[in-house]
DNA sequence: GGAATTTGACCGTT
DNA sequence: AACGGTCAAATTCC
């Protein structure tokens, strides 16, 4: 069997899937319908978003995919972004790859993961820096995920936290293939996949065999403001975001996220 | 004192 | 030439 093929169908139930809690946030927006649908639906979108990050880990195992998915951009990142050459200051691609993707959310969480802020920019056009930072473990385990922090909303806080790479350390905690908890209490509003988390991050924890995963998505968020005018030095983006892929295990061990926690939209790159 | 952060410089991309 | 991603020395934190 083409395990690309398999892939593809599985994101676009993905996306299936995410459409539909597009639907359920729209329909958190307006409360009467909330109240009323959420709980089970809820249940029901995790339960998807499960089923098929569940079945997308184990398709990690395949070599075969991992090659198939293997940008150029990827491998000219990895050159470029690996500094091999020491003169080769800054030398990096700009371009971004396909394994790059986006989230929003009202305030910058904790994650699993462990990074070491290394940089801070202005960007133009932007109100607020962006922050840069690396996996911790970039040196002594090779870890290629980066992520960029930064924010674009006032009031109320909005953050989008833009990530390049999965991590492919050891950062994380054990972690259980996502098990059927059949868990449909109406407080449990997470969902898998929904890259954002709200509870507080123990030092170290999660899957290694989660940080491996690749992803073979990307994800845009489809709009965003961005006030033109510049300040410096915004410190408020201190605290390490979520990682997605920490997230999702986070999700099946910690049911706890709001689902208009994040503003997310799945775009897939053929 | 080691680890993490800050920040100006560097340098490839656009 | 401007922009933005990264480096690395200096500084701060624990």
């Amino acid at each position: 069997m083409d395990d690309r093929k398999v892939l593809e169908e599985l994101v676009r139930g993905l996306e299936f899937a995410n459409q539909l809690r597009q639907v359920m946030i729209n329909g958190k927006d307006n409360e009467s319908s909330a109240t009323t649908t959420t709980p089970f639906v809820q249940s029901l979108v995790k339960n998807v978003f499960r089923s098929f990050t569940n079945t997308l880990f184990l398709l990690d195992k395949y070599p075969s995919y991992e090659v198939s998915h293997t940008t150029k951009s990827e491998d000219s990142q990895e050159s470029c972004k690996g500094f091999t050459t020491r003169n080769k200051r800054g030398y990096y691609k700009r371009k971004r790859n396909t394994q790059e993707w986006e989230e929003v959310s009202k305030t910058p969480k904790v994650d699993g993961h462990q990074w070491r802020k290394y940089g801070q920019k202005e960007i133009l056009k932007a109100k607020y820096s962006r922050s840069y930072y690396r996996c911790t473990h970039k040196y002594d385990q090779n870890c290629q995920a980066t992520k960029q922090v930064q924010r674009i909303q006032e009031d109320p806080p909005l953050y989008k936290t833009t990530y390049l790479s999965h991590h492919t350390c050891n950062d994380l905690l054990n972690y259980e293939i996502i098990p059927d908890s059949n868990n449909n209490s109406p407080s449990d509003t997470s969902i898998l996949l929904s890259f954002n988390n709200t509870f507080p991050t123990p030092t170290k924890q999660e899957c290694p065999f989660l940080s491996s995963f690749p992803s073979p998505i990307s994800v845009k968020k489809l709009e965003e403001v961005i006030p033109a005018s510049s300040s410096r030095h915004n410190n408020n983006v201190t605290l390490p975001p979520p990682d997605p892929w920490d997230v999702m295990s986070n999700s099946a061990m910690c049911d706890s996220v709001g689902l208009d926690d994040v503003n997310l939209f799945l775009d897939f790159d053929d």
